[in-house]
RNA sequence: GACCUGGUAGCUCAGUGGUAGAGCAUCUGACUUUUAAUCAGAGGGUCGCGGGUUCGAUCCCCGCCCGGGUCACCA
């Protein structure tokens, strides 16, 4: 007996023989005193001489992922999904019921126990069953104890099965419920109100990016999921929320890469009466904090980089990164005037052998550049600031510069992780900057930005002085658990359809029970 | 979208133009402090799917499906 279908009537018929034995197939509760984790980290440094002193006694509970067998000595391992606990199933120790239970178990199964604490002969802690009580069966057979599972298409598909075999997968969603823990006290603390705003938006608006198309049919509405919930956030300081934020979804209907997903997590959060420049600062000190706080340390290794995530972080603005970048690769002094001037940066961008888009002026260019020569290279973290107005349709314009605007982003392991600035709040500006872009978008530029009427008309009430900034929770979960794609730091990252007959899943004819 | 790369037992992986292998898991037996338990035995496969070449294909060729990576695009 050992083919899969084998192993599942194998598996039920261990069922059915508990049934008969009147024990319940699936009981409704279990009155678990304490989890496997409290436990270990209750009694895991105490001796045995301690534990025997004082016998502490337990209820608790879990998955079976070891079962050793001697005949009328037997051990199980349980694991609360964290952490992992022996138990000592000694046949004359136990009610012959129970012990008949134990005979019928199979890996993957749920059981409670109860018992005292103690260590065996090779010190390992120990529950010392006086009761076996059965949970519920696992009807398929588990991968494999030592090697885990390290099929990526099954830990993605399936990601429980990842979380019952590799301890680090669910460590790793441990941090990043913790990054979201942190980020929202550090926001709370300072003043910030949390708030929800739509995602399903009539305008996809806030940034540059295909969003996705859905529909509503009782008010026969064509509705976007939302890519950011930057316009509706401000709409909010307009009426008087002077520190809010926002942590959910974002949707892009774009590639999918090591560091995109088409959903993926974004704090959003704007602060009135300040500027971009206040913004890197609490940034660092938001970085900062949290890694000390989730990882005890602000250093990472990422990708076989030490980084530090201590302030101050790095600051560059983008044209001279782009122009020194520039410079080192042509092996001579490219003048910051290249980069202002529509021909002299198109012309530049050929020289390197950029392709860039008939449409775009200076500013695009500029930025193209920095893309293409820089981004990559910004491994210790990084503000990158001063962004040409042209690829900025929502920030305030530098005083002393109207080509510049005051918005910055800020680069760790290669990548962006956030993206600030000083917002746009003159409603005559914005509504020229939205013409702008709707002429790009006649140009064919499917990201560029829609006109939103009423975001203009609530500048037109009066948006203070402020500042606001993105932050993207995946991608700052990925520095600081290590983890190289991104799809490592979310649950269930999106795939493609398997087959039908794929799909179908053994598991579910298995657990089927008209079959 | 282009290129590279992978798909073999429940899991982790070998392998070959001639009836398909290991370890773990499973099943049977032994064993009252083991821990990747051990020992003895047994069973388990549409070699991703569909064509083609061949006397014969898991292997060679073509197409497709599903992953992973790099690039392009984006955050």
């Amino acid at each position: 007996m050992a083919s899969l279908e084998e192993q599942i009537t194998q598996r039920r018929a261990h069922l059915d023989a508990l049934v008969q034995l009147g024990v319940p197939a699936y009981p409704n509760r279990f009155d678990r005193r304490h989890t496997v984790s409290e436990l270990v980290q209750a009694h895991g440094s105490r001796t045995g001489e301690e534990l025997d002193a004082d016998r502490p006694e337990t209820v608790t509970s879990g998955r079976i992922l070891g079962i050793r067998s001697f005949g009328k000595a037997n051990f199980l391992v349980i694991s609360d999904g964290l952490l992992r606990l022996q138990v000592y199933i000694r046949q004359d120790s136990l009610p012959a019921l129970d012990f008949k239970i134990f005979q019928l178990l199979d890996f993957g199964d749920w059981v409670g126990v109860e018992g005292r604490l103690f260590r065996t002969k090779t010190n390992e802690l120990t529950v010392w069953a006086a009761r076996l009580h059965f949970l519920a069966k696992c009807h398929l057979p588990l991968p494999e104890k030592w090697h885990g599972l390290t099929d990526v298409e099954i830990r993605y598909r399936q990601r429980y099965l990842d979380l019952i075999v590799n301890p680090e997968s669910r460590q790793v969603f441990e941090v990043r419920s913790k990054v979201v823990t942190a980020i929202r006290e550090f926001m709370t603390t300072r003043g910030y109100v949390e708030v929800e705003t739509p995602m399903m938006q009539p305008i996809a608006g806030g940034a540059l990016a295909r969003p996705f198309v859905t529909h509503h049919n009782a008010l026969d509405m064509e509705l976007f999921l939302r890519i950011a919930p930057e316009l509706y956030l401000k709409r909010l300081v307009v009426g008087g929320f002077d520190r809010v934020f926002e942590i959910n979804r974002n949707f892009r209907n774009e590639g999918i890469s090591t560091q995109h997903n088409p959903e993926f997590t974004m704090m959003e959060f704007y602060q009135a009466y300040a500027d971009y420049h206040q913004l890197m600062q609490m940034t660092e000190e938001l970085v900062a904090t949290v890694a000390q706080r989730v990882n005890g340390s602000d250093r990472v290794l990422f990708n076989g980089h030490q980084i530090s995530l201590a302030a101050p972080f790095a600051r560059l603005s983008l044209r001279e990164a782009a122009r020194d970048a520039a410079s080192t690769r042509l092996g001579r002094d490219v003048p910051m005037a290249s980069l202002r001037s529509r021909d002299l940066a198109a012309a530049l961008a050929r020289e390197l052998g950029i392709e860039v888009d008939a449409g775009a002026g200076a500013g695009r260019i500029a930025t193209e550049l920095f893309e293409r020569l820089c981004e990559d290279r910004l491994i210790q973290p990084t503000f990158v600031h001063d962004f040409p107005t042209e690829v900025s349709p929502l920030s305030k314009q530098r005083p002393d510069d109207p080509e510049t605007v005051e918005r910055f982003e800020l680069y760790i392991g290669g990548f962006e992780v956030a993206n600030a600035f000083s917002e746009l709040n003159d409603p005559r500006e914005q509504r020229r900057r939205f013409e702008d872009q709707l002429k790009e978008r006649a140009g064919g530029d499917a990201e560029a930005h829609q006109m939103d009427e009423d975001y203009v008309r609530a500048l037109e009430y009066g948006l203070p002085p402020t500042a606001g900034e993105g932050i993207g929770i995946d991608r700052l979960v990925m520095l600081l658990t290590g983890s190289p794609s991104i799809r490592d730091v979310i649950l269930f990252p999106l795939m493609r359809h398997l087959s039908s007959r794929d799909a179908t899943d053994v598991a579910a004819d298995a657990t089927d029970p008209s079959v």
